[in-house]
DNA sequence: CCCGAGCCTGACAACGTTGTCCAGGCTCTA
DNA sequence: TAGAGCCTGGACAACGTTGTCAGGCTCGGG
């Protein structure tokens, strides 16, 4: 009779599309349900012949251990959360990587989120991977008030803030020395005769942003050059607009003979902006580029290490889930200076 | 009595670092667990009063909702994974963040894995993704042979393939038309009067890599050239070794006019070289380069878009999770030749 | 031959959440 | 005022795994 009801209606599995789980594997291979989970978990105190049997049937069903269920059990999931603002800057890239490489090192996996430097979507990603139980978070911060994750710290979630410190809370933060490395890049092109000297450079709520300009000032004042206002462009560096900014400053009466520009997006657009310029316009930017070597004038930059940052990020947060480590700390990594021709070029005159 | 030992040990959570539970908040409440579990998700059947309470309480313990019990219980963790060859790779960065930006639209998130290109590493990867349970996967693939997904398959696990086939299964595939392409990037060459033509590309296990030695090969031949063997080089695409590669082509009694690189880090290095070299030899490289168009000459490039194949495999992995998508298929991009000045230039002879 | 030691093995509870189901209290109507 | 029906709230089991613990087996020594 093969339209027999049957009463055991799942012929094996359940949800998760069908899996087979432990209790499966226990039943096809004859043994009890502990005994696969030491099998699959290297435990020792199995006999060679029952490890063979266990893993029979572990192969013919295609078990795969539900690690939902086991982080549910042990309590800790293996990995760790990285929020920044986007993927698809080549600045992010390699500092992803680097987190990557540290967490793999450390037996877990990465789980990545882009922000758009949007606080309040940093703040959905950061929550979201808290309640995945994630053991350790790094994020670039997009807001300046992070207290909304004082009940994670509380609950022993592990936190390191990069390229730009936390608000509102003390954690670990590793940045890049971001006014020293401005002031450097600007004094060197005073260093070259330059007075007049433009700086373009994202809106001023942004940490990285505020320090350069900081270190922008302060090379300009060691110097005793008072800066102009006209010469300084802060805002949203999407590329029509620091084209325009740049136009403005290249333009009129009194034009600046050099550009200081504060990120990759900013300096690749100037670029654009002085190879369309009759006159040689002295440029030096802030992050590196790449193929910048390639350009004439090769582009001189300040460059950060962001490969460094994520590794060390990634390093400290492993060491807080050591437990080795305790007191939240500000590390910053240095920047330097590579001179390939656009920073040395003389003022021109009019 | 301060010394009175108490009976219940824990004040309030117990592992995750003493996380509050809905048991918690449903006791600091006074009301039952399930009427917390409604407040967290939103369901209806709670007066205001009662859910007033209840947010407060969770508000006061800095509750938040485990999401491994979560999926454990409702079998969909609402995260999809991505495999690819290295994040810091100007490539992958665009296709990861418009993966991720798809998964979000879909309320998922995104776990990343870089796979450096070694097959053991991609499984490896794959596998701890599947004992994750994500929903989906979206895979570039680093081996050839990936019947280990079989399982998974069976199991329901969505998956797509990106920029190359899977090797022995079955599966979704989105890539660029990497032959297409490449053919007519060397024929935009023989068009502008080269006959002498070297390939510098990856090894040709990897599909994209074979796909553009065959439109290389193509070319040559609708235009009646025969490929000389010493105008090839097929391997590791490492700086140092590429860089003698070209220098070889370029050199000797017969050197080539004309070079066609097989992807962007090949580019790079090349033109560097050519940089470097008196004559103007000709240029086209696979796969768009930033500020290629800054260079002078500019580089010619076949570009693909690399977000619009991570959007489409994306798009392609929710749909199979909605059950509207049935048959697998294999979607193919055009390329687009981007001409731009070094591909233009003629055959210097001798 | 019997007993103890040591090794395998499996039954059971627990992790934190959600789905099912039922009880109790309320309102509204006849 | 009583009954019907609705709405709110809670008890309970289940998801798949792992830690605890106890039972049964074998082997060797007394």
């Amino acid at each position: 009779m093969p339209q027999t009801p049957r009463r055991a209606e799942r012929p094996q599995g359940n949800r998760y599309g069908n899996r087979p789980t432990m209790k499966d594997v226990a039943a096809r291979a004859g043994v009890g349900l502990k005994t696969v989970s030491r099998v699959v978990n290297g435990e020792p105190g199995v006999t060679p012949d029952t490890e063979r049997r266990v893993q029979e049937a572990i192969d013919a069903l295609g078990f795969r251990r539900n690690d939902s269920a086991r982080v549910l059990r042990k309590g800790r999931t293996a990995s760790i959360g990285l929020v920044l603002e986007d993927l698809a800057d080549p600045f992010y890239g390699p500092l992803s990587r680097a987190v990557e490489e540290v967490a793999r090192e450390h037996g877990a996996l990465l789980i990545n989120g882009s922000s758009a430097e949007d606080p309040d979507r940093e703040q959905e990603l950061v929550l979201a991977l808290c309640a995945r139980r994630v053991d350790g978070l790094v994020v670039i911060p997009a807001g300046d008030d992070h207290r909304y994750l004082e009940p994670e710290l509380r609950a022993g979630v592990a936190t390191v803030f990069v390229d730009r410190p936390a608000g509102g809370i003390d954690a670990d933060v590793v940045l890049s020395d971001n006014f020293g490395g401005a002031r450097d890049g600007v004094a060197h092109l005073i260093a070259h005769g330059h007075r007049r000297i433009g700086f373009i450079g994202d809106m001023p709520r942004i940490h990285t942003a505020a320090e350069r300009l900081r270190g922008y000032r302060a090379a300009m004042e060691d110097a005793g050059i008072p800066v102009e206002e006209s010469w300084m462009s802060l805002g949203v560096t999407d590329p029509e607009r620091v084209r325009r900014a740049a136009e403005e400053m290249l333009a009129g009466p009194d034009p600046v003979t050099a550009v200081f520009t504060g990120n990759n997006r900013v300096t690749v657009t100037v670029v654009r902006v002085l190879a369309e310029h009759p006159r040689g316009v002295a440029l030096v930017g802030f992050d590196d580029i790449e193929l910048a070597d390639l350009l004439r004038p090769g582009v001189t930059v300040v460059a950060q290490d962001a490969a460094a940052l994520g590794r060390t990020a990634a390093e400290r947060l492993f060491r807080q889930l050591d437990g080795s480590l305790l007191v939240p700390e500000r590390i910053e990594l240095p920047t330097r200076l590579i001179t390939r021709g656009s920073g040395e070029l003389p003022p021109a005159e009019g």
